[in-house]
DNA sequence: GTCTATAGCCCGATAGAC
DNA sequence: GTCTATCGGGCTATAGAC
């Protein structure tokens, strides 16, 4: 499927944020992998906020589009919440790139509020997402834990960013997965 | 205790960090909070990663210093699986900084290597620290998990990462021991 | 819609006076 | 050891030709 240049822009922007961070790619780096002037992006995305605000926008549809798959799909708890790792690990395996989410957090200090505001709402979905899940986990006895599900949704989701970003850090990508589901196990076994 | 100019240089530089990242702040910025010009700091680092280095090395003494003490205070694993929590906290709290490990594994894709391989050390160290812990709380029937207690231990130690980026996020820095603790309550509870 | 050219700013780093 | 002054280069963004 052929992109047109806007959206070749937006998935340059894409990979670049989640490789290197929202400060620390440039106009130039897009339009080199793009082939076109920086100066030409302008004209698609008037800032970089513009531009960025989009790529949430995309990011946060895509993944939310993957969420309802997993939760169509009807499956048990455990097999949704390894749907999730799975989605999760699709940004993993390249080694490079991480979650849009682990990077925008990092680089919050340095957003502007629209920016911000975006990336907490998405956030918030997921963890509303994963808080669901383990409550009804819990109650058709597939999940086993005490406490307040929404509270324990965050912690994980916390957890598998942070497991991306050390994971990257470490160079041993394919171990996302195996770290993942040592947290995610902990619901279930014992 | 007074700090001399070098002190103040890298207690600033790390503050930055853990707030804003290594990319994401300048000489000017430490020049600003020490009350020196930014030229000056050349003399007593040459280069940024000069000083880059010697913030990873001394936050990285304060951690194992700090482990150190929970070790050597024999308590039982959960309280100090607790008092790691605690240690980890104090960087939240202010509501702005998170570990410098969180914020250094963000900017990992541009760092040079020699600071890359200091912060993978030091991650490393934490990691071993945690995969002991875990062993000796299962040995002492404290926790209860399956599978390997290397592969726990890097993924709590990564969660607890993720946790504090994401309660800074969400502008409630008070909740990273909650969320930590319910991550950490899923070794003990069921 | 893309180009060239450039404005205006911030950055790390250096030279040399004091 | 700190200063002023400045270099060379990166950045986002704009103006205007094609």
């Amino acid at each position: 499927m052929p992109m047109n240049t806007r959206e070749q822009i937006l998935h340059s922007a894409q990979e670049l944020i989640q490789s290197r961070g929202f400060n620390a790619f440039s106009f130039r780096d897009i339009a080199a992998q793009v082939g076109i002037r920086s100066a030409s992006i302008h004209h698609h995305f008037p800032t970089k906020e513009d531009l960025g605000k989009e790529v949430i926008a995309n990011y946060r549809q895509a993944l939310m589009k993957g969420l309802a798959a997993i939760s169509g799909s009807k499956k048990q708890p455990e097999a949704q919440l390894q749907g999730l790792i799975a989605l999760l690990a699709e940004s993993v395996k390249s080694g490079k790139k991480v979650c849009l989410c682990a990077m925008l957090m990092s680089d919050s200090a340095t957003l502007d509020r629209g920016m911000q505001q975006q990336l907490v709402k998405m956030i918030e979905e997921v963890e509303q997402w994963l808080a669901l899940l383990l409550e009804r986990g819990k109650a058709e006895k597939a999940f086993s834990f005490s406490g307040d599900p929404a509270i324990l949704g965050r912690a994980l989701f916390a957890g598998f960013q942070g497991i991306m970003m050390c994971v990257r850090v470490h160079g041993e990508p394919e171990r996302f997965s195996k770290a993942a589901k040592a947290l995610a196990g902990l619901l279930t076994k014992n």
